[in-house]
DNA sequence: GCAAAAGTGTTAATCGTACACCCATGA
DNA sequence: TCATGGGTGTACGATTAACACTTTTGC
């Protein structure tokens, strides 16, 4: 951390400085303090995932000449220290947060499509959802609302976009819990 | 942080310290880490929440003379710096860990009985459930074992009295998520 | 025409919810 | 006898899960 930076705004700019990438959402889920987990001495670590747009991504494989770069979660390669148990511990608290709260919109662009929702969530957890039993259930939630245009230019037949509305999350969670 | 210690080693050494209690269910919710937010300088605060049995509770009450003392968590006193919004937060994570987690366990004796366990999710959630409905679900929770016990010197009829075999839990949990 | 995704309903089973009364104990 | 919790079943509505075919587009 540098000067009177918060975690947040040290996460940020660290990302920005090694992949380019910036305004994403972020989000703490655990701080590591085992003993040995490092040789070099005591450390502390604050870990937190960023949530990036798809359409974001390739800017990154773009990027400068840093090191960094994409892996899938399921066939990370060895990493330093006790960063494969973080990376791990990342995907579960990623997949806790995408159950309970509405952060897949922090991974799609803001205009997308019934089946790219439906892939996240099928990739996250690892399973297949009947597309007509998810769409029937995606109707019921009033913040995921149909913008009227069209995807142009893809391979298939065009589809409906839609765009996730905060507000009307926000009334509809008021609602159905608690 | 003393030593070598970890996060979890200085909240258990501090909480004996100042309360008496010991071996205690530990879970870290939040770093908190905003500017100004301690005026005698930057700070990071790791916050955790504790859950201690309530048979347990008591003990404290007759603790050391430090100034530590039990509040209901709806009427906090005032509290120093950002103290009062590191409680809040640690309400919403408590409740967001009963709801996803057989954490309710860790705040009941090893021994309960039914009438226990739904009063301490009325509590928390500030709610009121059916009684039957309530047991109804428990039955379903093979996790939730009847001891064959029966509580004793109550003002009321004996009650069997349950306890959480977090084995079945597992298997439990592999069968009914993902 | 073919590959790829878009779009669309019905049925059966399960789950959640609402609801009321008698029982055993200690004070 | 009274206060306090202990303990029990049914019926209705809502939700979930299983299941297949036609359409539109670019190549």
């Amino acid at each position: 951390m540098e000067g009177d930076e918060t975690v947040e705004e040290t996460a940020l700019r660290e990302l920005k400085e090694e992949t380019g990438i910036e305004k994403v959402y972020l989000e703490q889920f655990h701080v590591f303090s085992k003993r040995g987990r490092d040789p070099r001495g005591p450390t502390l670590t604050i870990a937190l995932f960023a949530l990036i747009r798809s359409h974001q991504c390739k800017l990154f494989a773009t990027g400068d000449a840093s090191a960094a770069k994409w892996w899938p979660a399921y066939a990370l390669p060895s990493l330093a220290f006790d960063h494969d148990q973080i990376c791990a511990k990342a995907l579960d608290a990623l997949r806790a947060a995408l159950k309970t709260r509405p952060l897949a919109f922090e991974l799609l662009p803001k205009a997308f499509t019934l089946y790219q929702l439906q892939d996240l969530y099928e990739q996250v957890f690892g399973t297949s959802i009947d597309k007509r039993n998810f769409r029937k259930k995606v109707q019921k939630m009033d913040f995921i609302c149909a913008s009227g245009k069209k995807t142009e230019g893809g391979r298939q037949r065009p589809a409906m976009l839609y765009y996730y509305d905060a507000k009307r999350y926000t009334k509809f969670a008021n609602e159905h819990f608690f």
